[in-house]
Parts: structure tokens; sequence; C-alpha cells
DNA sequence: GCGTTTTTCGTAATCGATTGCGGAATCGAT
DNA sequence: ATCGATTCCGCAATCGATTACGAAAAACGC
């Protein structure tokens, strides 16, 4: 139709097209003397091609600004480069969890030449997951559990879809996860604060049918356990993620009369911090406060909490590439752990000498 | 490798085929016994089939599962089906706006049957350019240019991408824009205001780089001309759209005296907000208070304030149809506004019968 | 009943890549 | 110089769709 794009080829330069590229691999082999096959070749580092030949196929495709049309790679039998993201994208709204790990992925995937495609969490499993597949557009999926129903992770893998958790435990286990160490990181949090006064620590956490809680609660117990304390069932209280629990449950925590308080995440730990504030309770003087997540830090003029940061970005990177793993090779489905940083905030008391090491 | 999926296929039933759809066209055609062009014909709505024939291929697609697969169909010259969403995803941590818009172009490109790629925005944007452009798997881009610098969209127009810019006004006057109706609803709010006893409004707005803030700034002086009064520039704060900031300008919005704010976002509000309380001034009694976009709704124990709620299914139901009219069709790019709710909330003095009425 | 228009449908080219296979070129060794 | 054994490279098929074009069939006019 238009001969404006033929045109602005001749006026490229340093590789960088301005205009649409309708640079094709044939037109690189031409440019090259050689065939389709051996440009093709050249360029993905496959043998049976010279040394000399190669260097000089990817010198003009540079030259020329070519990208090799995904549509027609993937068509071909190659993978889309393109993976799926699927989380709860209304809670996106209010836990800064969820759009961390978005951001953070979309950092991964763009450093790795991937797509990252939002994969809707609306309407019934069962049609997304016929709009997911098939559809050869994406290869993986990713999936944060965090507000998406269990059933999603069932569906997917009954697909048979190269899938890998984040952030999240399955009931499943052969699925591969990619997690923060939960028990252990929050063991050295309430163990902390064990080792500096308190002798009533308290956890709240958010639904059990959350595997993460569950191993945070056995950190919680850990450390309770390492120094020999007995475990009060009374100093257990359940909210849902919300800032608005956490707020709403104070004055029921306040009852139980603890001296420090663990919370599942800082979303719970800001709401409660703000509840006991308005009571006049000291934060760490009355009671010390701990939170998970790390996601506090973003907050105005909020305390400085003392929790575990989630390390958003080493975790998508190691997510992405155990995906890309899984799609390209056999590689077996290995879950990975990474080990967090811990922030000691204003809301604990400060550590001394004769406290517990981080990390040993 | 496997023949689990061949027999899986067999088991298909309900038209929901559980695995990996590898029913193709030319299956879909066979099983009709008609060719594979007018399979496709018929499928796809173009005329020279008959009725009858039209019908059965489609009850036999249905039958069978069968979904086009993208990359094949993209290739042939057809359009991908997947659009890219362009914003600032380090704000998404902090400001909801961009997560609710992200939410609702979710839902939105979903109902459409469409696809929704989370573009970077981190790197050089003529790298990012790069790869959105002739990697072909991408028909057009969705901007929101809230925290994202103007130079992405002098990109895309100059790539001669199908864009829409989505809650934002450009520089440029080619690109089409859907936004809310920014200066008509500013002035409502700010003319409530100045009906119902306030005589000194505050305008507190973020970057003037930023368009929507210049007519939302418009607004606040039209609602002030139409009554005949004049402005005081004495009264005109700036922001960075942060709830620090607002929080951080309390004791200069103060010191100016005024007994009414208008904040140009909700965030600034909320900052402004807690700010005024802390110092014991009295909302709306001592000033009223206003927002814009509507989501301090999703506030913990956050006052109920008054702001003009950005209807942002129906922004990202119209851009995505706008966008895939530009895709498809010349259709002249035009811009679009909708017109949002104001929810009068409990930081303004209540509507009387003598107040201006909404929408006239 | 025959020529002409219109409708319906199939053959084959095309999009832009990958890759199996066979031919040509190169190399080493006798 | 001749004969394998490699190495390098091109031809052509393939992926799964769309669509131009032409043949066959149906409808129409007289």
């Amino acid at each position: 139709m238009e001969a404006v794009p033929k045109e602005a080829i001749s006026t490229f330069r340093n590789g960088a097209s301005p205009m649409a590229n309708d640079v094709t691999l044939s037109d690189v082999a031409e440019a090259s003397g050689v065939s389709v096959a051996a440009a093709s070749r050249a360029l993905n580092g496959r043998e049976g091609v010279r040394t000399e030949v190669r260097a000089r196929v990817k010198l003009v495709a540079h030259a020329m600004g070519y990208r090799p049309n995904r549509a027609a790679k993937n068509l071909a039998g190659g993978r889309t480069s393109v993976i799926g993201v699927l989380l709860g994208t209304n809670e996106l709204r209010t836990d800064i969890y969820g759009a961390s790990l978005l951001r953070a992925l979309s950092a991964a995937t763009d450093s790795h030449d991937e797509g990252l495609m939002l994969l809707s969490d609306t309407g019934s499993p069962n049609e997304a997951v016929k709009n997911l597949i098939s559809d050869g557009l994406i290869d993986g999926v990713v999936i944060s559990v965090v507000a998406v129903g269990q059933m999603w992770t069932e569906e997917l893998l009954d697909a048979n879809i190269p899938t890998v958790l984040l952030g999240a435990h399955p009931r499943r286990h052969d699925v591969p996860v990619i997690d923060v160490e939960n028990a252990h990181s929050t063991s050295q949090v309430v163990g902390h604060m064990l080792d500096t006064g308190c002798e009533r620590v308290a956890a709240v956490v958010g639904r059990f049918d959350r595997v993460d809680m569950e191993l945070r609660l056995e950190g919680y117990e850990l450390a309770h356990q390492e120094r020999g304390l007995t475990l009060d069932r009374g100093l257990r209280f359940q909210g849902d993620f919300s800032r608005r629990s956490g707020y709403e449950l104070t004055d029921e925590v306040i009852a139980a009369k603890p001296d420090g308080v663990f919370c599942g995440n800082d979303e719970m730990a800001l709401g409660l911090h703000k509840g006991l504030m308005e009571r006049g309770v000291r934060v760490p003087e009355d009671i010390s406060l701990a939170g998970f997540d790390g996601t506090a830090s973003l907050e105005v003029a909020g305390p400085n909490l003392t929790t575990v940061c989630q390390p958003f970005a080493e975790l998508a990177e190691t997510a992405v590439q155990s995906l890309s793993a899984l799609i390209e090779r056999r590689n077996p489905p290995i879950s990975q752990l990474v080990t967090p940083e811990i922030n000691w905030g204003d809301t604990t008391r400060p550590r001394t000498s004769t406290s517990q090491k981080v990390g040993v």
C-alpha cells in the first residue's frame, strides 16, 4: 500500500529503525549472500555454519536492524517468548504486595527479552484456561496464589502448562515453587522479640488456607520451642490480610495482654499499629510489633516497621529463569527458596550484642 | 512425543478440552466435509459460503473445541488480538490510580477476547519501541501518561503504532485521548464549596507538565468566574501527586487561611487530611476538602472524601473499543470524554436544595 | 435449451520463521 | 590423484491460519 516503510529502511542508522520493522530473515540472508536456512542457523547459534559466515550474518542482521517475527518463530515450533502472570487484580488496588511483584516481574521478563502478559482472573477458571492454552501465545504461567483461588493452580497443572508458583505454596507437591524462606526468617524476628524482653508474643495471621501463613506460624512456634517456651493458643488471632482487619483486631489483641505481636503481613501490622496508637499504646515500649513483606516502607509517615522484606527482584528473576528452564528443557521442576533481608525497624527494641546475630 | 494429548482430545465434552488444544482448522474442515478455506470463511463471517454450511462448520468447530492459533492468524496478516499497556510500574505500588486502571483494562480486554501485555517502562524508550514493533505480537498500545514521560508518547507515535492515551492529555493533538471530563466536574465540586459558605478555596495541584492538572485548575478557575469571584494566586499550591506531598503542605496551606481546599488527586487530599486532623482542624466545619480520582474509598478508616470518581471501567472499555477501531479500520482517531460521578462525601458540607444540581 | 451472470467452494500462494535431508565443498590420508 | 569422512550450506517442507483466483455449480433471462 504505502511505500513509506520501504523508504524508511534505507534511512536506518545505528541499527535502530524508527518505523515498524519489515526487515525479514530473507532480507538479511540475501544481503549476506546466504540462504535463509543458513541465516537462521547463524543467528540462532546452531551448528552447521562457518564461524566466518556466522559473524557476517550477525553483523548484517544487526546493521539492518533485524528482529525476528515472534509469531512466525512461534508458529515454526519455537517458543513464544511470552509468559503469563496470574494474580488477584482486584487485590492489586489494596495490597502493595501484588503491585510490587508485578513490577519486579516486568523488570525480570524485560531483561530476559520476554513478554509479560497479564492474565485475567475474572470469569471462570475453565474459560480462562481455554483462553490461555492453544492460542499459542504463551509459553508458561507464573501464578501468585495471593488472592487467587487454588482452583486456578489445579486447572493449569491439569492442562499441562509449564507453571511456577511465586510467593505461595500449593497443596500439590508436583509444582515448582519460588518463595521466600518463611519459617526461618519469621523465627528470627519472633526470636528477637523474645530475646529482648518480650514474654507474651502474639501472632496475627491471615486465612489458614494459605500455606505461607502456616509456614510463618511454624516459624513463630519454632522460636518458642528453641527457647523452651510454651505456646499460648490464646495469643493467636486471625485476620484477612487487609489493613482494616488488623485495625479491627486491636481491642481483641490488647485484651490478651501481649508485649509483642508478629503479624503475617505488613498490611495487618499497619492496621494494628494505627489502632494501638489511637489507644495510646506505645510501640515498642509497651508492645513490640513486627510484620512480613516489607511493603510498609512505602507508607506515608508510617512507622519504620520491623519486617521481613520480600526480595521481589530476586524472586521474580528466579521465577522467570525457573520457568524458562521448565519450558525449554525437561528440567525437573524444582522449588527454590530465597533468603530475605530483615528490616530491623523502630517497632521492636534495638538489637544488642547479646541478641542473636542475623544469618548466624 | 507423548501420546497423552491425542488421547485427551477424544475425551472432550461440552466443547471444553481440558488439555492443550491441537484441534486445527484443517481438522474442523475435514470433519465438516469442506476445505480449510471454506471453513475459515464460515468461522470468520466472511461471505462466499452457504448459510447452511456456515452453521454446520460453526457447530463442528464448537463441538471439537476449536480455537484458532493466534500466532498463525497474526502471521497470515490478521491482527494479534493483543494490546499493550504502558504505565508507570514504579508508581503502581503507591498510586492506586494505576492499579485501578490496570484492573479495569484487564477486564475490558478480557471481555473483548483480547490479550493484555504489560510493557516495561524501564530502560530507554528507544529500546522498548524496538521491542514493541516488528515483533508482531502487539496490535496497539494504551498509554497512561501517569508517571510515564512524554517521550514514550512521542516515540510510539513516530513509530506509527496505533495508540490511545488513557486518562491523560498529550501535548500533541493528533493522538486520540480517552479521559474523564476534568474541567467541568472540577468546577462542579469547587462550585459546591463556594455555594455552601466557602469564600477562600485553595487549590493543591501536581506537577504542571501534566495537562489533566491544567484542566482541573481550569475548572477551579471556571467555578470562580461563573460566580464573579476573583482568584487569589496565593491560594494555589503545588505537590507531586503523592500522599506525602499533601501531608507536607499542611502548614503552608493553613497559613493561607482557606476555608476550602480542592486537591488535584485523592492521594494528596488524604495526606492533607491527615495533616489537618493532627493539627485539630475540623473538616468540613473549618475547612471543606475535596479530591479527584475516587481512589480514597479504598483507604482503611479514612474519611468519606468528596471526590470526582474516575469511571475506570468505562474509561477502559472506551479505550479498548477506540483502539480496536483504530487498528482495524482507518477510523479517524477521535478523542472521547466520559462524564464521571461525583461522590459527595463528608468532607464538604451537605448539599441543600438551593445548591447547584448535578449534571445541570 | 443455451448463454450469461452470480453464487459457492476448492486449489494454491502467502505470511516469516525453523529444520530434515541431500548435494557440494573441504579436508585428511593413503 | 583418488577415495572416504566431515563439514558446510541450500532446497523444500512445515507450522496454522488468510485470501486471491479460478473452476464448478446454480440461478437467471430470453
